[in-house]
DNA sequence: GCGTGCTTAACAGCAGAACC
DNA sequence: GGTTCTGCTGTTAAGCACGC
């Protein structure tokens, strides 16, 4: 589903309104008439439309992310994945304070590239590379990677987010991005290797074993590249279930 | 103009959950 | 094992459409 198949971001229109639309067989901003909902609603819904176009024009990704409730923002993906970055860190403990960033990966129109701490992870460099990403897509990114990197490093990453571990939950998915990656079926290179196992091939880089680096930088790069496969299963899974089209 | 029914928005409180 | 955002549920208020 695209935003241009979406009412509910008009002030005063919720998920029945929008879904009494649809089964009118009005799927598609190009079809809406006001008429269809009548009054002061259908000359809301005509102006959020124009107002769109207009958004959608100028990549405006933020209008939508603040006009549609958050549980919605799903519907983003469809219309901006082109813009779309996601990413994913590596880390040597839970605490932000006391933690340092090991890894970031970030996957963005088709490459992939990695930071790494003592190397080229700098906040200009991450600030360079977020440059242009008008979608952050994540799991569990709100909570752990976002406020891990805004805390460790000078960047903002304040834009409109999907964070799909909410988005799987919505589907019936939950368990971790592993479990969560079994269930639809994505394979691993390594399904053997956990957070908890990133944590400690870093201290073994740290101690100058040959290939533990390599074997981490491989672990965050998958991670961060099933991101978006997760991304393309859950958003069309979704439209199956909620979009009338 | 009025009453009714439907719908949304806003708010609060709570529990669940996953990151490394 | 610390953190905290999100979804869920329930409640209340308000706006709107519609029929009379």
């Amino acid at each position: 589903m695209r935003v241009e198949n979406s009412f509910i971001g008009t002030d005063g229109v919720g998920e029945k309104t929008e879904q009494s639309i649809w089964e009118q067989g009005v799927t598609h901003w190009d079809e809406f008439e006001p008429s269809v909902v009548g009054g002061q609603r259908g000359d809301r819904i005509q102006q959020f439309i124009d107002e769109g176009r207009d958004r959608i024009a100028e990549t405006d990704v933020t209008y939508f992310d603040h006009a549609f409730p958050s549980s919605e923002r799903w519907r983003l993906y469809e219309t901006f994945r082109e813009r779309a970055c996601f990413f994913d860190i590596e880390t040597t403990g839970l605490d932000q304070d006391r933690n340092q960033v090991t890894t970031v990966s970030l996957h963005q129109g088709g490459d992939t590239q990695t930071l790494i701490a003592g190397d080229d992870l700098t906040a200009e460099n991450l600030r360079a590379a977020f440059d242009g990403a008008d979608l952050l897509v994540t799991f569990n990114g709100k909570r752990f990677d976002v406020p891990f990197l805004e805390a460790n490093f000078d960047v903002d990453l304040d834009r409109p987010h999907l964070d799909l571990m909410y988005t799987c939950k919505k589907i019936g998915l939950s368990g971790g991005l592993k479990q969560v990656e079994q269930d639809i079926g994505i394979e691993r290179d390594r399904p053997d290797i956990s957070g908890r196992d990133a944590v400690r091939l870093w201290r073994e880089h740290e101690q100058g074993r040959d290939g533990a680096l390599e074997t981490l930088v491989s672990y965050n790069r998958e991670d961060t590249v099933n991101l978006k496969t997760l991304a393309e299963t859950a958003t069309e899974r979704l439209d199956e279930r909620i979009f009338v089209g």
